[in-house]
RNA sequence: GGAGGGUUGGCUGAGCGGUUUAAAGCGCUGGUUUCGAAAACCAGUUUCCCGGAAACGGGAUCGGGGGUUCAAAUCCUCCACCCUCCGCCA
């Protein structure tokens, strides 16, 4: 949600950063809403304080107070429910480091890091691998559960927890606290992070008892602070969560339907970091920063890209993905996203910090970014770390948590 | 799933229809005092919205929504959450 007087004020740059995310909002008409309610509120505000004024001492004259609120009460409340509707309806506008583009084909490849591994044998894909070692089984998957579910096994499994740790133990040198999150949300917990307006599609909900499972653990992260005021100086608070995640793929029919690159459930170890305004753009490079030590700490090749204007989300105002070099299909897949909302989910959830000089409370920003998805950084490893004999290599920083160099 | 009891400001805790201002204590901030500090004393201290350059003025806010009333923290109602006991349970 964007601050009603930052709109009042700034109505054209509003008008020109929601054109730039591909967005159609009728600003005037918000406008015009802001004035009709503001000129309510004025009117029944000024009767209510006649009235409090005359207490006991003019029943009769209160009583007429009384009944003139009532009649107007229901206008201001319905000017007020449509203007905050379109006000949830206004994505967050993105910064001016976002290159402004239609859809995905226009993002920028800012650069490739890492060497790509050379292999001297023909080489395959990490499904081909997976069943081969029995550590992926999609098929069983598919009888108990139906499609793009799958059973991590044996050795696959044992690096799922490596690369927990691996994330864990790496963040924690940057004071992000750990945590394991609900997976389920009250529903005004999950609009108040933004995805339910133009993503409730994607999510999946459980009727009867009224509660989302999260696509990610930001969407619990995020509203784990809600509706408090942090002190400045223990900003940035800054978490990895470790949870399940899990997405209905429900626009994604026929695409990616083969192996566990886009499934129903995966883990993911995830960051996020509520930060002071000021700071949100050196966060934003942190949480970058940190997604591509990973990467470097498993050897890995990847590049980095910057999300252009038309492929943002409703919250992020700036995204960057990195997509992993997967030889055994010949190209970059996504694999980790950082996204800064600014201050676009703080005020749909009420979280503030207190500004040390002016004493006021002031709305926090907020930050993600992915550590693991679980699941892809196995196809990611599985593919790159692949040997002629159909084994894979451990990722040396890994192996000393899996105890084992090689699965096969 | 069943039966009871709760939810008041940063915290503890009173108030259960009407002195427009939510008692008191603790904490916090500022001041007086002091060589400095502690103590003491004085003042301030929820959050949100509207108007205003500001000072300030107005309104709302006692878990949340709705209702009764000229007037609700207080009465009615629905909901959420917490606690205790019973049942089930990793």
């Amino acid at each position: 949600m964007l601050d009603i007087k930052f709109i009042r004020q700034n109505p054209e740059k509003v008008k020109e950063g929601i054109a730039r995310k591909q967005a159609k909002i009728d600003i005037d008409r918000i406008l015009e809403l802001d004035e009709k309610k503001r000129e309510y509120l004025q009117k029944i505000e000024n009767m209510r304080s006649e009235q409090n004024k005359l207490g006991k001492d003019d029943i009769v004259k209160a009583k007429e107070i009384k009944e003139e609120i009532k009649k107007l009460e229901p206008e201001l409340e319905n000017t007020d429910k449509e203007l905050q509707t379109l006000l949830r309806k206004i994505p967050n506008p993105p910064l001016n480091t976002v290159p402004t583009g239609k859809d995905d084909t226009e993002n920028i490849v800012l650069r490739e890091e890492g060497k790509k591994p050379e292999f001297n044998f023909p080489i395959k894909d990490y499904m081909d691998i997976g069943e081969k070692l029995d550590i992926i089984d999609t098929q069983r998957a598919a009888k108990v559960s139906g499609t793009r579910f799958g059973y991590i096994k044996g050795g696959a499994a044992m690096l799922e927890f490596a690369l927990v740790n691996l994330a864990m133990e790496t963040l924690a040198k940057e004071n992000f606290v750990p945590v394991v999150p609900p997976i389920m949300l009250k529903p005004e917990m999950m609009e108040g992070m933004g995805y339910v307006e133009r993503g409730a599609e994607e999510i999946y909900y459980l009727e009867k008892d009224k509660l989302y499972l999260v696509g990610t653990s930001e969407q619990s992260i995020g509203v784990m602070h809600s509706g408090e005021i942090f002190e400045e100086k223990d900003l940035p608070k800054r978490y990895a969560g470790f949870s399940t995640c899990f997405r209905r793929e429900a626009g994604a029919y026929g695409k990616d339907t083969k192996g566990i690159l886009r499934v129903h459930q995966f883990d993911k170890v995830e960051m996020f970091s509520f930060c002071h305004p000021e700071k949100s753009m050196e966060e934003h490079q942190l949480l970058l920063k940190m997604e591509e030590k990973l990467m470097q700490l498993l050897e890995l090749p990847y590049r980095v890209i910057n999300i252009c204007t038309g492929d943002l989300g409703d919250p992020a105002a700036a995204k960057y993905d990195i997509e992993a070099w997967l030889p055994g299909q010949n190209q970059y897949r996504e694999t980790h996203s950082t996204s800064n909302c600014t201050d676009y989910q703080a005020r749909r959830l009420n979280i503030k910090y207190r500004d040390s000089k002016t004493k006021k409370p002031e709305f926090v920003y907020t930050l993600n970014g992915t550590a693991f998805a679980i699941g892809r950084m196995l196809i990611a490893i599985i593919e790159n770390y692949q040997q002629k004999d159909g084994s894979i290599l451990v990722p040396k920083v890994l192996q000393k948590y899996t105890g084992f160099k090689k699965i096969g």
